[in-house]
DNA sequence: GTATGTTCCAAACCGTTGTTTAAAACTACG
DNA sequence: CGTAGTTTTAAACAACGGTTTGGAACATAC
């Protein structure tokens, strides 16, 4: 059994080419060429173009998931009910890649944007896989998060939730180019952690106000 | 000079497209085959595909702008310094399209939606024309806003306008997904208004709440 | 060394894409 | 009516898309 690195190859340059364009506007002869691989590599080694994205996904999601419910596992040995806020530094923390050896923003951010892409692409074959294949890991964290703000109706926490996706996905997918402006108006350098940083406490309050619901 | 309605039912077409399914993945012979014209009408009238991608935007920001100017103009005659809430009100109600004659949750959801699309797909030609032609109107709202929450520091200010904007574009332009979400878990009906109204304390939280800063 | 299974490659296939063309149809005006 | 200008049409164009093919190159096992 010959083990050359052309898959991961591939994945590699399909990978940064998706995070950058996106997938339709993606060709294969791009990403074979960039990987140095032959054109019919994709087809022989993952079937379709699809299975290529959904391969794509499934590199940075698996270890992701599983880094976080170590993450959970660990919290909920302190206490049965985690905090918002530990249970939203937490997420960040696996999600930002935080205690890889090497803190690669640049990686970060393409896996925002490819997550971006997930909900705002229309990739129904990708939403199935993706849910299929994590949806317990995401109503794990979901749960223990409801858990942690009793404060809030079922309703007003799903429509925070998707809030607070939003706002990260958003924000994290299009770094560079808000550094950017950053850097342009007010001459600050700054990094995708410390975005991160700004993101959570503005969330953990987002979810522990409960009084502005009865505002309107 | 023979004025039928093929430009604007091309436009019709195109934006309903486009909000489905993203501008790539919809091709100039959908989009003329939904509007009963013929392919090359796309061409003659609209020059190119890049050129009919910003006249869709331009049919629904020109209108956008001109009625949060005139909401900001009546709003700054009470005062000069609007409050947060008002102004995040003003903007709510202006995009959610409230006050026209009769309130079209799908038309909002496909303004949010091609908003979406303008961010996340790499749409070169288009970031620049709506910089280009809109830029002035987002730096007025911008300034105001900012001058309404002197708590927060500049940078914090422009992470969290980015926060806004994400979990704003992202929810609405996802309204239908998380509203059959809803429907199939509580049972419950909600509208694009309901999620508005539950956005708008949301975010004037988020953007009142400086104490959370120092926190790290 | 021959046989076997895996991987790679150049080329072709076939459908779709945005765009162009040139003629036809239509509208308005004198 | 006839002409000038605008709009619509069917067809073709050239480029690019994902996929398939059949043989070459390779590694492994007997």
């Amino acid at each position: 059994m010959a083990q050359s690195d052309t898959v991961e190859r591939i994945l590699d340059a399909a990978e940064a080419l998706f995070a950058e364009r996106g997938f339709a506007e993606t060709s294969l002869r791009t990403i074979t060429s960039m990987a140095g691989v032959n054109l019919a590599a994709v087809n022989y080694h993952f079937g379709s173009k699809k299975e290529l994205i959904q391969a794509v996904f499934a590199r940075f999601l698996t270890p992701l998931c599983r880094e976080l419910d170590d993450t959970l596992n660990q919290l909920m040995t302190e206490s049965e009910t985690p905090e918002t806020a530990s249970l939203l530094k937490a997420l960040f923390k696996t999600a930002t890649l935080q205690g890889r050896d090497s803190v690669d923003g640049e990686r970060v951010q393409r896996f925002m944007r490819l997550l971006g892409l997930a909900y705002t692409q229309s990739q129904g074959h990708l939403r199935r896989y993706i849910v299929a294949n994590y949806g317990d890991h995401y109503q794990r964290y979901t749960s223990l998060l409801q858990l942690s703000t009793p404060a809030l109706d079922p309703l007003s926490f799903y429509w925070r939730l998707y809030f607070m996706l939003g706002a990260t996905v958003f924000t994290l997918s299009s770094f560079d180019s808000i550094a950017a402006i950053l850097k342009a108006d007010f001459d600050e350098d700054t990094s995708i952690n410390a975005a991160a940083d700004l993101l959570v406490p503005a969330l953990t309050g987002m979810f522990e106000n409960a009084s502005n619901l009865l505002d309107h």
